[in-house]
DNA sequence: TTTATAGGACAAGTTACTTGACCTATTGAT
DNA sequence: ATCAATAGGTCAAGTAACTTGTCCTATAAA
């Protein structure tokens, strides 16, 4: 039977779908108190994991248009959450960095995430968590990602 | 060390983050040529996978308001991919339904989701598929959904 | 008969995006 | 020294997708 046979792909979909909402729920809240929105979140969050990163780095890894960057990233900046100096070897590079305010929140969100995670990797056990793993880093490995 | 204790997570929320992104590229592609977007597939989706579902089963679905859903679900009608029809023990409730063109549209986006995950879970073995499976149980569990 | 439910539709405003163009520094190549 | 390429900033106009609020019809249930 073809429903039987996708049955199971069906499940992986739905899970994928209602995990990811859940993941940002969270999260979202909190951003919304601020005025901000997700991709305040995605910025603070690949400029905490990489400091000293350029605009064109951050460009390529969120996968959005320069002037989609512009707005969001000025309001961090000007809310003293992310810092941005030239580069002393190439001044033409602009280098993000979180400040200690930017930091906090990044964590305050970030932290939701992992809670929810560490919450499902124990209660799966390590066995389980090593799967996931396998099988999102195969889902991960046709693309070419930052 | 903080750090090393949250780089799991880390890899955990990027794998996720990337995933859901790579996962939803090509039908959205799809769905670019033919005027649609993300709602719409959702849509398909979940009508697909329950026919004959009213109109505040999918609004509780989604998690969107009946006036997000309205134009895209009218568009789906329109284009004949949706049938409407109303309930016959109880006429204020309509029921939809994919036409064969809707199911055939639905199966070509869907498909390609399938098909990634099933190279994702044949590279990764039985093993680590059920502790996948495991994992998002838990993820999802945390909450209330259709 | 009244109230609640299911759904449809319209208006006005907002947000987040798009493409396109144009601008300044700075760097690298000739 | 000059000129093209790179890194980045910004403005404009348009669009897509949403929001809240309101109002409407039909049907069902109390």
């Amino acid at each position: 039977m073809i429903d039987s046979f996708n049955q199971t792909s069906h499940q992986a979909i739905e899970a994928l779908y209602f995990a990811y909402r859940a993941f940002t729920e969270q999260p979202d809240l909190i951003l919304e108190k601020r005025g901000l929105n997700r991709v305040h979140h995605r910025i603070l969050y690949f400029v905490g994991r990489q400091s000293e990163q350029t605009i064109n780095e951050l460009l390529a890894t969120l996968r959005v248009s320069k002037q989609a960057l512009n707005a969001p990233l000025r309001q961090l900046i000007e809310m003293q959450l992310v810092s941005i100096k030239p580069s002393t070897v190439d001044k033409r590079k602009r280098l993000l960095c979180l400040t200690p305010k930017g930091s906090e929140l990044e964590r305050l969100l970030t932290m939701t995430q992992i809670d929810q995670l560490n919450a499902a990797f124990k209660a799966a056990g390590t066995q389980s968590i090593e799967g996931w793993f396998e099988v999102m880093r195969h889902l991960n490995s046709g693309q070419i990602d930052a």
